[in-house]
DNA sequence: CCAGTAAATTAGCAACCGCTTATATTTTGA
DNA sequence: TCAAAATATAAGCGGTTGCTAATTTACTGG
């Protein structure tokens, strides 16, 4: 009858596993501290402003889930957000909840 | 410097609030059922395929975070995606996991 | 090599989540 | 007014999450 929104349950099985990754309020700065650069894990940690070990952890959650990549230069490790369709996943939360 | 794509610590957390609010298979699946639509529990419950207490609690749990808004009828209750924002993001997840 | 810095990992625990089961509330129709 | 239907609520529990503190791993420059 009516077309749905997402079709398939195996879809939103996905779909909810990416979105509870980034809901949360430090990895969604993350995520924001990020937008399009590639960003220190030092770096992370000063602007968003925790514990070293807790940056680290969260950064493994969205390493693991794949919203994010690395790359690794002498002592540093580099991440960046890993595809468009996250990027523009961001964008569209500071459109929706952001908009004075 | 550069621009940040969420500003306030405060945006943050109220995003992060309604994404986790989204963020459960059986949630993103109520609002996929209800898209623009409005729908009675029973209904919601035939569709989602849980019980009907479960559907109820997940219910409570959009209705309270603001997602959802309701219409009681005789014996019945019908919900309904709140605000245009929030369907525009349900529509957003649809194009972000499912398209081919 | 070695001391120092950057990042990741582990353990442990308090708090929260999500389900099931049972019960309560509201409204209807006979 | 009463039984039945639709929805909501409450209690309880097993599992998960998210933090802190401590340790470990990886790499560097000297």
């Amino acid at each position: 009858m009516s077309k749905k929104l997402i079709d398939r349950d195996e879809d939103i099985l996905q779909a909810s596993l990416a979105i509870k990754a980034i809901a949360h309020p430090l990895r969604l700065k993350i995520l924001c501290v990020l937008g399009a650069k590639e960003v220190s894990v030092q770096d992370i940690v000063a602007d968003v402003g925790t514990t070293q070990s807790n940056i680290s952890q969260h950064l493994a959650i969205l390493r693991d889930k794949g919203v994010l990549s690395t790359r690794k230069d002498a002592n540093r490790v580099y991440y960046r957000i890993g595809n468009p369709r996250t990027l523009k996943l961001v964008e569209m939360m500071r459109d929706l909840f952001c908009t004075t």
